[in-house]
DNA sequence: CACGATACATAACACTGCTATACCTAGCGA
DNA sequence: TCGCTAGGTATAGCAGTGTTATGTATCGTG
């Protein structure tokens, strides 16, 4: 029987895969083309690194949507708690569309095959702050026969309609300040909140006092 | 000074500009790839058919983008007004997610770049009907000290996140029906609507009752 | 009927993502 | 220390894309 030692040669550079995304990224948020070669050629390396980290230029997508839902998460994960977990709630809303105003081609990117990601895992991570401050909600007594994951599903679907349709340019950019937080209100108060005080509790965490 | 008599020769074919916009549309519903070249070989003509009645693929895809607004707009058309005004709103709401079910590829070109369309007004047809049907809710006192036009873009924008989340697979196809009334229920409340009563209303419409 | 402007067909261009091939560098065993 | 080897990287070419230049056919007009 043949019983060959394989050795273990040269590794790819970690630095160069994180270099493509970021390059990507950045080409992205500068409303660029992101081709193939222009990414290359910004890097420095050759078109066929794409293929050696990421398998091809959907693999690569994959890996910028998967940054932009890390970048998200962080972003969230900023948002310190408070003893209203309401305002909480408005507050990650808030950090969540302030990250997708910022660079609103990356928010785009991450939503165009958002299913099938690398790891999945990184994106549930910015949702589970939702309903982490969902369920401190029902805790409270704020929020009544609510099931906390239905809560903060229903937020961030709301925002993420009135976000794109602010992004893509349908309605004007002043429509996010005027319907999110009048959203977050009708959805946290269906949830049982008290109307008054819920809205009092979204507008602090929308303005980010 | 030349004073030339310009003659008026043959015009394009009203038909095979038709026939490029169905056939784009016929393409993307079956998630085929909507090239230049294949869709002038299915229509019977050469690729520059395109470009005469609509200066390239972008023109193109405006004028898809118009068809979809207008089927949408169609579909709406279709639903027949009540004297509940509330349930006509989650009707409307349910024939637009049915619309955009029944072709998710239509349904998310039609949104990749919306605020550019040939004719806007196309669009804004179908919108109207769901500020009528704000404002009629208005009239009848279901809705106090509401915008008729911000209820509607409220209702809109979270029935679009929600749609969006399903046909991107981020959200299980069942979320529509468990989130979207639910949503709707929400903002027509948050309206002035009575909750018990809201809610019987949206059943109603959304089961198409 | 003849003219001429224009819709449409054909072919070539620049660009895209991708792949086959050559090189060459990193790491192990002798 | 040195040679071997496996895999990362560079180069060149491929099929396919949208676009454009050029030729041809056709219709409305005088």
């Amino acid at each position: 029987m043949l019983c060959i030692v394989r050795q273990v040669p040269r590794t790819p550079d970690p630095a160069v895969r994180v270099a493509l995304i970021e390059q990507a990224a950045a080409m992205l948020v500068a409303r660029e083309p992101v081709t193939l070669r222009a990414l290359a050629g910004r890097v420095g390396t050759s078109t066929m690194a794409v293929y050696t980290h990421f398998d091809g230029m959907p693999g690569l997508w994959g890996a910028v949507r998967q940054e932009g839902f890390a970048r998200l998460a962080r972003g969230l994960a900023e948002v310190s708690p408070s003893d209203d977990p309401v305002r909480d709630l408005a507050a990650l809303g808030a950090a969540y569309a302030a990250n997708a105003v910022e660079n609103p081609a990356l928010y785009r990117a991450m939503f165009d095959a958002a299913a099938d990601l690398p790891d999945p895992g990184a994106a549930g991570a910015g949702f589970a702050l939702l309903v982490d401050a969902a369920q401190r909600a029902v805790d409270a007594g704020r929020f009544v026969d609510a099931d906390p994951a239905a809560v903060a599903t229903r937020f961030w679907a709301s925002g993420h309609g009135v976000l794109l349709l602010v992004l893509s340019g349908v309605l004007p950019d002043d429509a996010l300040d005027e319907h999110s937080p009048a959203l977050a209100t009708a959805v946290f108060t269906a949830a049982g909140d008290d109307p008054e005080r819920c809205a009092a509790s979204v507008r602090a965490g929308w303005a980010g006092s």
